[in-house]
DNA sequence: CGTTGTGAAATGATTCACAGCT
DNA sequence: AGCTGTGAATCATTTCACAACG
C-alpha cells in the first residue's frame, strides 16, 4: 500500500522538493528510525553519515537506507555520505515534524495519563494542550501540567483551540463515536489505542497492545528469535 | 521476512496440525484480528462465519483471510464458511494463547503502570504477576493488586516463578540492560518500549508512541487518509 | 448460488550490481 | 578506497481466476 502525495505538481517547502510520487509505506515507517538515529550521531559528534553506519545502528541493509533517502532527491555526496545537519532537517521536514502540532488526550484513564506525562512528545513538536474526559471527579483537575476538560466542551475546544491530532484512549465501546465526533469537530489525525478499526475520513495510527502481545506470544511459542514492531 | 517454524516434522497440539513451514510475518499479524472478530460475531450470534464477512469486518480481502486460514489445514466448508467456535481455538492454538503466559512489568513508571492496570492482558491469558522499579519509593507497594518489587530481586524472581515474557517501561538509557538482564535470567519475549532497536537472544516486539506520533504526522500533512498500524 | 482452497499472475519491496563521483 | 544513486533481479505478498464443494 502506498501514500500518495496528493500535491500537484509538487511540495516544494524551506529547501526539500519531494517529486509529486510515491513513497512506499515500509519507506514512511522507517524515516523515523533515521531521524532518531542520525540524531543521536549528532549527539556523539558525526558531521557526516553513511548509509553504512546508519544501517548498521538500525539492523537495515545500507542500500535500502539509500533508496529510502533517494526519495527526497540526490541529498547524499559520493565518497562522503550525508551531511547530518542537512538529513536531520530533511528528515523533519518530510515527516511533518517542522509544523506545530497541537493535540489533545481523549480519555484520562491509566493510558491517557500515561500519555498526558509522556516527554518525549512535546520534543518531537506534539504539543499536547488538554485532555478531555466523562468522569466528573477527573474533569477539573490538572494532571502532568495539562488541564481536564468534560466531554461537552470537546468541540468547542477543538475549534477554538485549533486541534488537528487527537490521541484517544477511550473504552473500546466508545472509541468510534468519539472518533467521529472528533474528524466532525475539526481533528485531521488520530493515535488510536482502542483495539478495532475506525472508520473515519481521517488519519488513523493504531496502537493496539493486546495484538503486540499475542504476535510476541507467537514468537515465543515458535520460536521465533527476531525484532518485529508491535 | 519470515518466521520459520523451528518444528519436525510437524507441530500437533489439541487437534490444530502446523505443517513444517513458513507463516509469512504479515499473515501473523492478521491472525490476532482475525481473533477477535471472530470472538465479537461469536457474542453476536453468529454459528459460522465466511471469508467476505470477516474480511469486511476488518478492510481485508476475502481472499486474503482465505489465503492467510488456509495455513492451518482446510479448516472451513465451502458454501458455508467457517465454524466460528473452531475457528477460535484454532486461532488461539496458533498465537499460542492457550499457554498460560506469565509475565512482569519492569519499570513502575507512567507506562508502567497503565500496563498493570490493562485489562485486556488477563483475559487474554497474559498474567502479570509483578511489577518491578529501581525507585524506593515505590518499591513494596501494591498497584492495581500488583506488588512492586526492587530491581535486585529480579533474576531470583524470574527463575523462581518461571516468568517468560516480560513488558520493559524504563528509561531509553536502561532498557538495553535491562533487556540483558532479563534474557539471561530466563525471559523468552520482550514487549519493549524503549524507542531503541533491543539486541537479543529473544523475541522482541516493540511499541514505539514517537513512531506512531510521527507516521500520523506524516500521513496528515501529506493528506493521507488511510488506515495504518502504529 | 455462495463458499472454500489454491495455482497463477500481478503487484510491491528489498537486494544486487555497478556506474560514477569525491 | 569509500561512497551514493539507481536500473535490474530477486524475493515476498496480495490479488485474480476458477475448480470443486454444499
Amino acid at each position: 500500500m502506498h501514500v500518495v502525495f496528493p500535491f500537484l505538481p509538487s511540495l516544494y517547502t524551506s529547501g526539500v522538493m519531494i517529486e509529486r510520487n510515491e513513497i512506499p509505506r515500509p519507506t514512511v515507517k522507517r524515516l523515523s528510525l533515521y531521524l532518531r538515529e542520525v540524531e543521536r550521531l549528532i549527539e556523539a559528534g558525526s558531521l557526516t553519515i553513511s548509509s553504512r553506519k546508519l544501517g548498521e545502528k538500525l539492523d537495515i541493509a545500507a542500500t535500502q537506507v539509500r533508496k529510502d533517502l533517494g526519495h527526497f532527491g540526490q541529498i547524499g555526496r559520493s565518497g562522503i555520505g550525508y551531511h547530518a545537519v542537512n538529513l536531520v532537517s530533511t528528515l523533519r521536514e518530510v515527516l511533518g515534524l517542522n509544523h506545530n502540532w497541537r493535540a489533545i488526550v481523549v480519555g484520562a484513564g491509566n493510558i491517557g495519563r500515561a500519555l498526558l506525562a509522556y516527554p518525549q512528545f512535546s520534543q518531537r513538536g506534539f504539543h499536547i494542550l488538554a485532555a478531555f474526559d466523562e468522569d466528573e471527579s477527573v474533569t477539573g483537575e490538572v494532571l502532568d501540567g495539562i488541564p481536564v476538560h468534560p466531554m461537552e466542551t470537546l468541540e468547542d475546544y477543538i475549534s477554538s483551540e485549533d486541534i488537528q491530532l487527537a490521541l484517544v484512549a477511550v473504552p473500546d465501546s466508545a472509541a468510534q463515536s468519539v472518533a467521529e465526533r472528533l474528524v466532525a469537530a475539526g481533528v485531521h489525525g488520530i493515535l488510536n489505542f482502542a483495539p478495532i478499526r475506525l472508520h473515519l475520513d481521517a488519519a488513523v495510527v493504531s496502537v493496539d497492545l493486546s495484538r503486540s502481545m499475542e504476535t510476541l506470544a507467537f514468537q515465543v511459542a515458535h520460536g521465533a528469535r527476531e525484532d518485529s514492531e508491535g
